[in-house]
RNA sequence: GGGCCUGUAGCUCAGCUGGUUAGAGCGUUCCUCUGAUAAGGGAGAGGUCGUUGGUUCAAGUCCAACCAGGCCCA
């Protein structure tokens, strides 16, 4: 059977469309993992879990393709995968988007509305996304054991309606069945199969396990801190979350407020005089956190001034920041040190507000400025406003300083009781009458608009605050201040951070980068905050005895069960989620009161970070888990994920086990527009996946992601796209259609034989060709598995392009003739099983990367003609070969071959004389003796590839060129130093082409530096050619090729036949004429050489453009005519169908 | 405030431990090939290598300061 014949314009899109089909019919996945899956070779990888909260982007794409590609890669070396996708479901994330679906601005909305109900609607937007992802990463070819989105739907409607009525699903050991609740909780599972979900309760379960263990080894604690805060979600922000993403510019009113000075008694001088207008002068860019002021901080070191001001006062502050803080007419009255200051006692901003009096009364405590060493005069006064209850820096200054706090908002930003008319004000909107109340007040000194990098919350973008908080902790352990080496075994047993490190040390970072990232994130890290007053996320399974303050941890849902003394009943049947969680209660093992569960979720991190065990089936499926972890490779984009994801992985591992989750981590960058911004749909340069992969194809966004440096910002766009395509895809797509439409026309077909058939062709030139080409395939198979080994596929990329290279505009180009001559002889057999047996291999190499275009070209290439072979190409193995057997020899010969014809060409160009045109000689020098002989041996190919009548390979171009010595510098420099510059003159003075002589003769030159004698040998010297007249020159690589520009009639008759055969040619196609039509030919008009080039070239004539007859007088039935410029002649040409 | 990275052609980026005349792709101009052809090949134009000093026979490369942009940690 032939092949199915193939346009050469492919339709890149619409093929994928069609492939994904067939994989569907032929269940092509599920072939694969039965084929695989007794394999006692396996290749294991971990999902980072995706948020399924919005449709994926092209951002996800970059991601997912070196997923699948690495995933196919291994599964084409028959190792047996889990093929596990994972989703992100928990957390504030898909809170924000359902309360913007219910138009909730407050917590308090979430609650009127009904916790139940509110994470009924959360799990069931996760379900519907999971659905839309799924479907999106199934059309970017990503082979994975995926649910079916319908059913996925189908769950997410029937949990919004009522997620206690019954449902059953299709389990791969059979139906399983139950409440849609609690289906939807075992997503996943080892026995269920699909991608995991991290709402499931096994992902649940194993993190209370988790923290139980935490907690067992000291390591939970609950902590009182200054946290930031969104006011909007009414939740802390950790420092996880806030670091990267939360900074924006934005710009505040800033204001300089003067704190009346009351007495200057300091540590270091006696007391002196106070008048009435003195005043330290501070600067704040958060007015609100005026009211909560306990202490002025200076910086003990700097410089201070006192100042007498046109307005009255005098003030205090740094004397670098006086031009940038103080406006009007001033005077500098006197200089003292920061140490002069502390200890002196200012009149606070807010010292009438109730809740200032109390903190003052209680803790017996006046305002005063106190030391700080972080503080500078860049920005600001020099003299720092302390609100312990408002800053995390202030709140740590109060503990060394013994300072009292003033807590001013809760958990909506709102001020408390306490604080008199600010009381019920939010926070974010009081500047204005905070400045109107200092004003009146007369400690206003003036207002400014400040710029200023500032936090905000990652999720709903509003601006965070810094407010007094009760949250959870895991213990990072001591930074002891010692190299790591010295950290003792029992220190290292108490610190779960050096814990950590060691497991770093285990893994392959790639880049290499990642690995001092990580370091860097350990060295630094506070304790991590687990906790988060919210309600859809993981129930922490903390419960807290409001008696006596012990608290407890439940470490799964059985030792729930048996610790319950109430709401059990409530709670069963539920999966561990607010609100029924909250209904088991517990006796508190200290003082056996009733005990509830703290109300607050957990950071989503713990969710994703636990699936080395949850997923893998770690608490029920123990030889499971044995057998997949640690995870072989995992893969996520960096930015971030070193104290998110990597991070959270790595200590929850740690805590529970002894080995590293995962041995390689392979991290990639960032994903940009085409502007070098990033993507936002409001400024039109953000592309959707969809439209991408309708628009661009799947498989070029692959090639282009595949071939990008994964450390590097990606910048991703249609034009990209469009050269990528044209770069590579188009010109493969060539050689397939070329290959396939002459196969058709000859009538051959690959028989199972020709599959490995390797008969040379009879002639020696093409068995030579065909064997390079062979050789180069597996040249590039060696090469590519080398680079896949080490997760470098943009190498491996670069490798194929050459291939496709070579392939295509060498390879098929010398061999074009060889398919096109009508009779079948052993030559054109050779050419056709050749062309076959290298494109079958070179999809087969291709596979992983273009799954879509390789199966196309697989199925009607190999399935067509052998129903026995593999149903699929990625059911195929990977080609292999043997890098010690490779023919190097011929690979280098060709190399040089095709170096040297590109160099001709370039020759003849600089001198604008078109190939058509046949030209004498060319001469062509290398350096060695096998070069020269190999391209002796190449003669033939390189004359026609010129377009000259002889080549003749030299072992010397000096009639030719002109020569220029030139010291070689790396050699000569170490060796004269100083003396160097006297060599460079000695050489230039030396007659070249003598010199170059006694050179190649293996001579050396003498020349005269300081006085003595001096022996250069070849090493010493570089000799360079440049062209001269009657001659075009080219030269690279060691390689010099002049080509002989003297033209005699003869050559230009032949150039003027060449110039006529292509007319033909071109006429012919205008026409509509088949390839292998027979033509009368016609001309007239010609005269002188044009005429005598088409009577001494006719048969050359004839024979290229199929003529039967080719005459002078004009055709009356002419199917095509038309005049064309011979040299300098219009000649008219007709022909007709013999 | 501390630390890191980047700055090379109109655009995107290479440039190894200092060493010949600083390269590639895209874009642009011109030429060319062509029964794989909405492809292919070649040539030209385009550079004070962020700035200023220094080290050296020799600096895009090393050192210092500065300028601009980005990142990480406080």
């Amino acid at each position: 059977m032939s092949f199915k014949d193939v346009s050469n314009k492919a339709n890149f899109v619409e093929q994928e469309q069609e492939i994904l089909k067939f994989w569907q019919e032929t269940d092509a996945f599920n072939e694969l993992r039965r084929l695989r899956a007794k394999s006692s070779k396996r290749f294991s990888f971990i999902d980072g879990p995706i948020t399924a909260n919005n449709p994926m982007g092209v951002h996800h794409a970059w991601g997912r393709t070196y997923k699948d590609l690495y995933q196919r890669y291994h599964a084409m070396q028959g190792k047996n995968l889990r093929w596990q996708n994972g989703f992100d479901c928990q957390g504030l994330w898909v809170e924000v988007e359902v309360e913007k679906e219910l138009g909730f601005k407050t917590k308090r909305d979430i609650e009127a509305f009904g916790l139940e109900n509110f994470v009924k609607l959360c799990k069931a937007r996760v379900l519907n996304y999971a659905a839309v992802q799924t479907e999106q990463s199934v059309r970017l070819g990503y082979w994975m054991d995926w649910n079916s989105p319908d059913e996925l739907r189908r769950l997410s409607g029937m949990m919004k309606e009522d997620p206690q009525q019954e449902v059953t699903i299709q389990g791969p050991k059979g139906p399983i069945t139950g409440t849609v609740e609690q289906v939807v909780g075992m997503l996943g599972l080892v026995d269920v199969g699909g991608s995991y979900f991290t709402f499931s309760n096994e992902n649940n379960y194993m993190i209370w396990r988790f923290l139980k263990t935490c907690r067992d080894n000291g390591w939970l604690y609950k902590g009182r801190d200054v946290m930031p805060w969104c006011a909007r979600c009414g939740t802390g922000i950790s420092q996880h979350e806030i670091v990267t993403d939360g900074y924006f510019e934005v710009t505040h009113e800033s204001v300089f407020v003067k704190f009346p000075i009351v007495s200057k008694t300091s540590e270091v001088s006696q007391t002196s005089e106070v008048s009435d207008s003195e005043a330290l002068l501070v600067w704040t860019t958060t007015p609100w956190t005026l009211t909560s002021n306990v202490a002025a901080a200076v910086g003990p070191e700097l410089t201070y001034v006192k100042v007498q001001h046109e307005d009255g006062w005098t003030y205090y502050l740094a004397e670098e920041a006086v031009k940038n803080s103080l406006i009007g007419k001033y005077e500098v009255v006197g200089k003292l040190k920061g140490e002069d200051l502390l200890g002196w006692a200012y009149r606070g901003p807010f010292d009438e507000l109730p809740a200032a009096q109390k903190a003052f009364l209680d803790a017996t405590y006046t305002h005063r400025v106190i030391p700080w060493k972080e503080v500078g005069a860049a920005e600001g006064t020099g003299i720092v406003h302390i609100a312990p209850g408002c800053g995390a820096e202030d709140f740590q200054l109060s503990k060394e300083n013994d300072l009292p706090i003033i807590a001013p908002l809760d958990e909506n930003g709102v001020y408390v009781a306490g604080f008199d008319w600010l009381t019920g004000q939010h926070s974010q909107e009081v500047a204005e009458a905070i400045f109107e109340n200092l004003r009146e007040k007369d400690v206003y000194y003036r207002k400014q608009r400040y710029a200023h990098r500032y936090p905000h919350c990652w999720r709903c973008g509003t601006e965070l605050v810094y407010r007094l908080v009760d949250e959870w902790f895991i213990s990072m352990g001591k930074l002891y201040d010692k190299p790591r080496e010295e950290v003792t075994a029992e220190e290292k047993a108490r610190s779960l951070r050096y814990q950590i490190m060691d497991r770093v040390d285990k893994i392959n970072w790639y880049p290499g980068f990642g690995y001092d990232r990580e370091m860097d994130w350990l060295r630094n890290m506070h304790d991590w905050m687990i906790s988060k007053k919210r309600y859809w996320g993981l129930a922490l399974p903390i419960w807290e005895c409001e008696e006596c303050s012990h608290f407890t941890v439940v470490g799964d849902e059985d030792e729930l069960h048996e610790r319950a003394v109430e709401g059990w009943e409530t709670f069963e049947g539920h999966t561990p989620h607010r609100p029924f969680i909250d209904a088991v209660k517990l006796a508190c093992p200290e003082c056996g009161g009733k005990i509830s569960r703290i109300k607050d979720v957990g950071n989503p991190w713990l969710d994703a970070g636990i699936v080395a065990f949850s997923t893998l089936g770690y608490r029920h499926h123990p030889d499971y888990w044995e057998k997949w972890y640690p995870a072989d490779w995992i893969s996520e984009s960096f930015p971030g994920q070193f104290r998110n994801w990597f991070y959270s992985l790595l200590a929850q591992s740690t805590v529970l086990g002894d080995e590293p989750p995962f041995l390689n981590l392979f991290g990639y960058s960032t994903l940009l527009a085409e502007d070098g911004r990033e993507m936002h749909k409001s400024w039109g340069n953000s592309i959707e996946f969809n439209q991408a992969a309708d628009e661009m194809g799947a498989d070029t966004m692959r090639w282009l992601y595949a071939s990008c440096k994964p450390e590097q910002n990606l910048r991703f766009g249609f034009h990209v796209g469009d050269e990528t395509r044209r770069r590579f895809l188009i010109p493969l797509w060539n050689v397939y259609s070329f290959l396939v439409s002459y196969a058709n026309l000859d009538g051959w077909t690959p028989s199972v034989q020709d599959f490995l058939d390797s008969t040379p062709s009879p002639n020696a030139a093409n068995a030579q060709l065909d064997a390079w080409i062979k050789e180069r395939v597996d040249e590039t198979a060696v090469s590519v598995r080398t680079s896949l080994d080490k997760y470098d596929a943009e190498k491996a990329t670069q490798t194929l392009e050459a291939l496709l290279d070579d392939l295509s505009n060498w390879y098929v180009r010398r061999s074009r003739r060889r398919f096109w001559k009508s009779e079948t002889d052993a030559d054109k057999t050779a050419a056709y099983r050749t062309l076959y047996q290298v494109m079958v291999k070179f999809i087969r190499l291709l596979a992983p990367f273009i799954p879509f275009t390789t199966e196309v070209m697989y199925q009607n290439l190999v399935r067509r003609v052998d129903e026995n072979a593999p149903l699929s190409v990625h059911h195929t193995l990977y080609p292999e070969a043997d890098a010690a057997s490779l023919d190097r020899r011929l690979l280098d010969k060709m190399g040089l071959a095709i170096t040297a014809a590109s160099l001709g060409r370039s020759a003849r160009s600089s001198e604008d004389i078109k190939l058509r045109q046949p030209l004498a000689k060319a001469r062509i020098n290398v350096g060695s003796q096998q070069a020269q002989d190999d391209l002796q041996e190449l003669a033939d190919v390189l004359a026609e590839e010129i377009n000259v009548k002889e080549v003749e390979v030299v072992s010397e171009v000096g009639e030719l060129v002109n020569y220029k010595l030139m010291p070689n510098n790396r050699v000569l420099g170490p060796k004269f130093g100083q003396n160097f510059p006297q060599v460079r003159q000695a050489l230039l003075a030396l007659d070249p082409a003598a010199a170059a002589r006694t050179l190649q003769a293996g001579e050396a030159l003498t020349i005269e530096v300081a006085g003595e004698t001096v022996r250069l040998g070849d090493e010493d010297v570089l000799v360079q050619t440049e062209s001269r007249g009657g001659t075009a020159v080219a030269s690279d690589k060691g390689v010099t090729v002049a080509v002989d520009t003297e033209l005699t009639p003869a050559l230009v008759q032949e150039g003027y036949a060449r110039d006529v055969v292509r007319q033909v040619n071109n006429m012919r196609k205008d026409a509509g004429l088949e390839i292998s039509d027979r033509i009368v030919l016609s001309h007239q008009g010609a005269s002188g050489d044009v005429a005598a080039a088409l009577t001494n070239f006719a048969e050359f004539v004839q024979q290229e453009t199929l003529t039967v007859t080719l005459q002078s007088t004009p055709l009356s039935d002419a199917l095509y005519s038309q005049t064309v410029a011979i040299g300098d002649q219009d000649v008219t040409l007709q022909l007709r169908k013999a």
